[in-house]
DNA sequence: TATTTTTATCTACTATAGTGTATAATAGTC
DNA sequence: GACTATTATACACTATAGTAGATAAAAATA
């Protein structure tokens, strides 16, 4: 569906917790977290922000051109090649 | 409520839009618009990436310390100053 | 001030997220 | 193979997002 979902999964895995664990810290149902990740449910804004929170993660809203950019900074690449691009590629551009 | 609905206010403003304009083209009613803006309902993950898109802006999921840092380089700061940031902060330190 | 545009609120209804509890299916471990 | 832990499904129920349509209130413009 959607692949923030599978994000979610990726990131509880990565912090060895099982379903339980978190829909307990959460109050929510283990079954119901299933569904989530599975992207069997269309959730609400604010129980994604809980579980992606409880997980370490942050929600952001960024302009479209920058998303690529920001997760190549992400993915670690933080030497002076990815540094680079930001200024090239956030400035407005008619791409379309 | 949550912050985001001020976003999504925003960036309609800022693109010169109207509540109705934004509704017509997701079929979505204008009177909901309106409570979503305000921060009344808890919409569902799918209707806030839909708006989201629509006014140019998409959503990353990003590591809770990573996100001022990011921040901070979409605020312009694309100089050398700010650059330096990213290395520093995205690597684990126990800060809790 | 009057008119128009935009935003806020209302009622009734439908769709579905999320609760609560239970159990089945699957994967690991002995 | 049996046991245990984890994940997937099921059912009945409640809460609320979102539809549909209308109007009121507020803001902007002539």
């Amino acid at each position: 569906m959607n692949s923030f979902y599978d994000d979610l999964y990726e990131a509880r895995k990565a912090l060895g917790l099982t379903q339980s664990d978190v829909a307990r810290k959460l109050s929510m149902r283990q079954g119901h977290l299933s569904r989530i990740e599975q992207g069997k449910v269309d959730i609400r804004l604010s129980n994604f922000l809980d579980i992606a929170r409880l997980l370490g993660l942050e929600v952001m809203l960024v302009p479209r051109q920058a998303k690529p950019v920001l997760e190549q900074l992400l993915k670690g690449k933080t030497d002076a090649e990815s540094r680079s691009l930001p200024q090239r590629l956030l400035d407005e551009e008619e791409s379309s």
